[in-house]
RNA sequence: UGUCCUGUGGUGUAAUUGGCAACACGUCUGAUUCUGGAUCAGAAGAGUCAAGGUUCGAGCCCUUGCAGGACAACCA
């Protein structure tokens, strides 16, 4: 797997690779650099874990060091092994090697036990038999000071012993808790003798029913990290009143080498659609989408459905860059790095997805011709594709007008354009039937004006097609934004998200496809020329083709409509 | 009425660490084009949250405000 991409660009370093240059320089991490990517295995990856993947394993692609794949399982309640799959499918899909290093919290339960009884050892960890309640009403608000636990000054050795039984499972769930014996009146509610262990009787993904008290985050993650190596533990901004709590377990545990550093960045945020787990969730539960890999969920597995390819995600997480301040990232940007990459890089095909009849009647009846098409106008080396056309053709109906505005350039009756790869074509008449609705367009061509003849003349447009009688019927799906609304969860009062959800995010149609697709497999993506990006759906089957709209082409014609 | 973080074109990110605000997306022109795509050339758009201060000089430093965000699971 690789990531080359920007490894020779000289642009200016975002703050935390400003952070580890310094570092680099001083030799503060003894000249590594050493990152990870810690999800909780409790829920699918989206963008903004995306963001944090390519930022991770970027750093460390980027200053010649190592990113691990760590899983934060300790909470056994929210865990299973199908997310912890369903990641590691996407980070790989993504383009990021974790090579041998796939680890987990979990892994290092007896270790964290041997430095929890180190902290209480030291006094500087307790068996508090509070209940719940008691602690939460005991631990005050922001602004006012916490009580502390009646346990708070027993002997080490009765927390030790306490512990030590906590751990054979003697007591039961919820009874007792260790917690770090920090400062019940710190402003910083963190630092508030934070719990540390809980008793839970659930069995683990990984360690099954091996223990009854798990480990809380604040006390795992650190500690994984140092256990690691990690130089450069990077997190999003909610954990910033963390860190204390993050540096105060390291100073007591008495760790003074190999010290990591936890350092925090903005999230990211994307306009017309919600990212939070649990929203995401409602729309999947609601069924306001099909499933978690929808092609309109900003899922990792939805984009990869939707058609996006891992390197237009790491170009737009490189786009969006890394800071500290709260942003909302514009969708355009998103669906810029996906047209750029598959202009570069989508065979290009045409397809009729709003179809009318077009009849050449001076064209030979019975007559075919293979006309020649280039596969890639982008790439000319890839070759071409043969394109069956005939007297009688499918056009899209928005190519046609009968009294059309000034700027027009597509057909109308006495108007010419030019078919793709074939020629240049005259609107005669139209039928209609008893409604008035446009049946056929009937229209002359001219030989002399064939695609690749020299010296043919020239016309303002031009118009895909597909033969009639050589057209392959496909199941192509529209989507658009999820959401009708930028920011979909800011509402007032009394709207839910869900009422921003933009009703025709999905439209359904019968395309018509140029033969050449016929064998298209799952996941193939295609440029429908002058309509969009399309990718074949897991759901095609043979007898029915499915086709994702991935993003529009641009359209500077609409623009003009509007 | 606590602690911490953050305020730079419409959006996002920069600014050689104190030297006349740059890049990308978007927008708008024009050229070109057998995709109204792509490409090329160009334009508009911020005087950096506010007010003071230090300085020859401040987006960067100081002061005081203001605005937004985070924090009160035995979640992560």
């Amino acid at each position: 797997m690789e990531y080359k991409e920007n490894t020779d660009k000289v642009t200016s370093l975002n703050f935390i690779e400003q952070i580890i240059t310094r570092d680099l320089e001083e030799g503060n991490t003894g000249g590594r650099v050493h990152t990870r990517f810690p999800p909780e295995p409790n829920g699918y990856l989206h963008i903004g874990h995306a963001k944090s993947i390519c930022l991770n394993f970027g750093l460390a692609n980027k200053y010649n060091g190592k990113c691990n794949l760590r899983f934060d399982d300790t909470n056994p309640t929210k865990e299973n092994v199908e997310y912890v799959n369903a990641i590691k499918e996407d980070v790989r899909w993504l383009g990021f090697d974790w090579e041998d290093r796939e680890f987990y919290a979990s892994d290092y339960f007896e270790q964290l036990y041997e430095m929890a009884v180190f902290l209480i050892r030291k006094g500087k960890a307790f068996v508090c038999e509070m209940s719940g309640e008691e602690m939460a009403a005991a631990r005050g608000t922001p602004a006012i000071p916490g009580k502390e636990s009646p346990w708070r000054d027993r002997p080490a050795e009765e927390s030790l012993d306490l512990f030590g039984r906590m751990r054979k499972g003697e007591f039961p769930d919820g009874s007792m808790v260790l917690r770090a014996r920090i400062d019940m009146a710190s402003p910083n509610m963190h630092l508030r003798d934070p719990v540390m262990y809980r008793i839970m009787r659930a069995s683990h993904h990984r360690t099954g029913d091996l223990w009854c008290i798990y480990p809380m985050y604040d006390w795992a993650h650190g500690q994984s990290d140092y256990l690691e190596n990690i130089t450069h533990s990077i997190c999003t901004l909610e954990f910033e009143v963390h860190r204390p709590l993050y540096d105060w377990f390291l100073d007591n545990l008495e760790i003074t080498e190999n010290r990591p550093r936890q350092f925090e960045f903005a999230r990211l945020n994307l306009n017309y659609t919600v990212m939070s787990k649990r929203k995401l969730l409602e729309l999947v539960e609601g069924g306001h989408v099909r499933s978690w890999d929808d092609p309109r969920m900003p899922t990792v597995s939805g984009l990869r459905r939707r058609g996006f390819t891992p390197a237009s995600i790491r170009m737009f997480s490189d786009k969006v860059g890394v800071a500290k301040r709260e942003n909302v990232i514009d969708m355009a940007l998103l669906e810029h790095c996906i047209r750029e990459d598959l202009n570069k890089n989508a065979r290009r095909v045409m397809g009729v997805l709003d179809p009318v009849k077009l009849i050449i009647d001076n064209y030979p009846d019975g007559k075919v011709e293979e006309l020649n098409a280039l596969c890639n106008p982008e790439r000319p080396e890839d070759g071409h594709r043969i394109v069956p056309f005939s007297k009688t053709l499918w056009i899209e109906r928005g190519d046609f007008m009968e009294d059309p505005p000034k700027k027009f350039f597509r057909l109308s009756p006495g108007k010419e354009v030019r078919l793709k790869y074939a020629y240049i074509i005259r609107c005669e008449s139209v039928d209609r039937d008893e409604n008035g609705k446009i049946t056929a367009i009937h229209c002359s061509y001219d030989p002399e004006t064939k695609s690749g003849l020299s010296g043919t003349r020239k016309v303002k447009g031009t118009l895909h097609w597909v033969s009639a009688g050589h057209a392959l019927e496909a199941e192509v799906r529209l989507y658009d934004r999820l959401f009708d609304v930028p920011n979909p969860d800011d509402n007032p009062e009394d709207v839910d998200f869900k009422d921003n959800l933009n009703p025709d995010s999905l439209r359904v149609v019968k395309g018509l496809l140029e033969p050449s697709i016929k064998d298209a497999r799952v996941g193939r993506r295609y440029q429908f020329e002058r309509t969009g990006y399309f990718c074949v759906d897991p759901d095609s089957r043979p007898d029915n083709p499915v086709f994702n709209r991935t993003v529009t082409l641009r359209d500077s014609w609409a623009k003009i409509n509007k």
